[in-house]
DNA sequence: TTGTAGGCGTTATCAA
DNA sequence: TTGATAACGCCTACAA
């Protein structure tokens, strides 16, 4: 048998009012009151009925997350720390997440945040994964649902996004690569156009230009993302009449296969051939040789975007609605001449 | 201004009896009139408000899931694809997914499994990483509150759980082996004593007895989780005097050291040395070679738990309470003679 | 076949 | 400083 604020009220013979609002920190409860109900209720074990004070007060202190379930994700541990991150942050301000799970772009989608939104079951939204004239963003403005964003579509609305850049963080890259020696770079991508590729593509030329060097196109591969892709995309560059020195990889799976073909010429890594990756499926660090990673701090990103969310249903006004997130880059021999193999 | 029960009522001018019965599929509302509501109701983009829903019928439709959060899980890609599974199977029962996370078996795990219960949150929650003596099993025992688990811990009651059930498929694995003619097969396990590696470590015991091959304890290597791990653990066993020419490895990060050291010897993965792995950070068949591999299904495993909670919610009884599932068994080049490196 | 009315457990308004 | 009372939106006896 459930406790409710009756059994807490008659436990002490006074009106569930007054449990209701010491309980809440009004200040017109006198604090012997106070203390005897909050006394009271650990004892009985009250916790408000959830479904009851959302029907009252008109939210649900629930946030919402609908994952994309794409077959190609389900295994992306992108998602596990974004998660993971989602609930920390959500808990820490008191909200609990709620999560489901779509393909992208679908009906099963839109029905779902459709529900979500009518059943008033979530007081906003966290997304990512945006598309190019989302309809999500044009259907949560109208409704007027708090949402924010992981990245942005090309659209004008103004809502609170998160952008990680890798654009300078890649030319930095390059930079690095230059100084230790490296300076004919050559660039492995995947056919996606999505943005966050785009922008790795944009940061490669950008550092290529700020160090005089020139742009050859016959180093810039498309490659899809397994072992063998990078394998033969990186046979394809050794073929070249001046083979790159250094390559950078949109991840660490067709890296593998970069290694192998390195191996294949003994070529040694960090030493003829540099390589860096993107933040792929394991732990680069990990590894060895150690390969020099660009990563998205997944943990981060998703704490800011509920603090965004929370502040944006709260009504507290952000002074900074786009925020701008700088990958994490780390060194390892992969791009270090002198280190160990 | 959400739209109400009472707002179809009124566009309709009947009660907002008939309109809820009429959506919920009452027999005794005549078919004209039902057609008239559900038609109103999809017009006005009615959907009922999930928390008087939820007060009035004392039950959530919702089901919660507390994921671990140890720093070494955020990017365990087990996780993203467990969930996906709860959300997708949730959903197909039309219920939904809270998800919150919290350390394993500190203060705040068991805080918020405690309010989740007492606030009425959720009808049932899924557990995993159960420990021996795990309290979450008594408490939520003794509330009355269903649960279904991966995995068992230690205790007597009786709960709908998952095994996965490496052993059999690992004796099975060595089997395979030994057709192929590897016969000396060493384990690189962790120190790690979960039920889980328990289990594989009985299935290569098992499969060495029905094989009869002798138990050679310095083929049994405790290593960490890291390549260089694996990496030393492969050269200790070269040094043996009758080094293996089989290994089973507990996932794929020490197995890409084992591949570096046999590289370094010289010996070519699936002729001179046989290599397996459990299920790791990444598909060990996009790499090159691709490695024999046990996979635990993931999705499959989320799926039946949500499965098993549901029918324990709605009181539906159950013929099999305690679930077996089998890991995937891929074969890869790794472990065939004959096949490319 | 339809409508009336009470109550689920809270919070908020108002009066005492 | 406290208490009675009216919603919040829905479901469901029970009555018509």
């Amino acid at each position: 048998m459930p406790v409710t604020i009756r059994d807490v009220a008659r436990h002490l013979s006074i009106s569930i009012t007054t449990v209701s609002r010491a309980l809440d920190g009004y200040s017109d409860v006198s604090e012997t009151t106070r203390q005897r109900v909050i006394q009271a209720a650990r004892e009985l074990g009250y916790l408000p009925n959830r479904a009851a004070r959302q029907l009252r007060r008109k939210r649900t202190d629930t946030i919402g997350y609908i994952l994309p379930s794409g077959a190609f994700n389900s295994s992306d541990p992108f998602f596990s720390g974004f998660i993971t991150g989602l609930a920390d942050e959500a808990a820490h301000g008191n909200y609990d997440l709620l999560v489901s799970s779509a393909p992208i772009g679908g009906d099963i989608e839109q029905q779902i945040y459709q529900r979500w939104v009518c059943e008033k079951r979530v007081d906003g939204f966290v997304l990512n994964h945006v598309r190019q004239n989302d309809w999500r963003i044009n259907y949560l403005t109208d409704e007027q649902v708090p949402f924010s964003s992981l990245e942005r579509s090309a659209d004008t609305h103004d809502y609170p996004s998160v952008h990680v850049e890798y654009s300078t963080c890649v030319s930095r890259l390059v930079n690095h690569l230059v100084g230790q020696g490296f300076k004919r770079i050559a660039f492995i991508g995947t056919t996606d156009d999505l943005t966050i590729h785009t922008d790795r593509y944009q940061g490669y030329r950008l550092g290529l230009t700020m160090n005089r060097l020139p742009f050859d196109e016959t180093l810039v591969i498309q490659s899809d993302l397994s072992s063998t892709g990078g394998y033969r995309a990186a046979k394809k560059l050794q073929l070249l009449p001046k083979p790159p020195n250094a390559i950078i990889c949109v991840s660490d799976i067709p890296a593998a296969g970069v290694l192998r073909a390195a191996d294949d010429a003994h070529l040694r890594i960090g030493e003829d051939l540099a390589l860096v990756v993107f933040d792929g499926v394991q732990d680069s660090q990990r590894l060895q040789p150690t390969l020099t990673s660009v990563n998205q701090p997944v943990e981060e990103i998703a704490h800011l975007l509920v603090r965004m969310l929370l502040a944006e249903i709260k009504g507290t006004s952000l002074v900074e609605r786009q925020a701008v997130i700088q990958p994490i880059l780390r060194f390892g021999h992969s791009t270090s001449k002198g280190g160990p193999k």
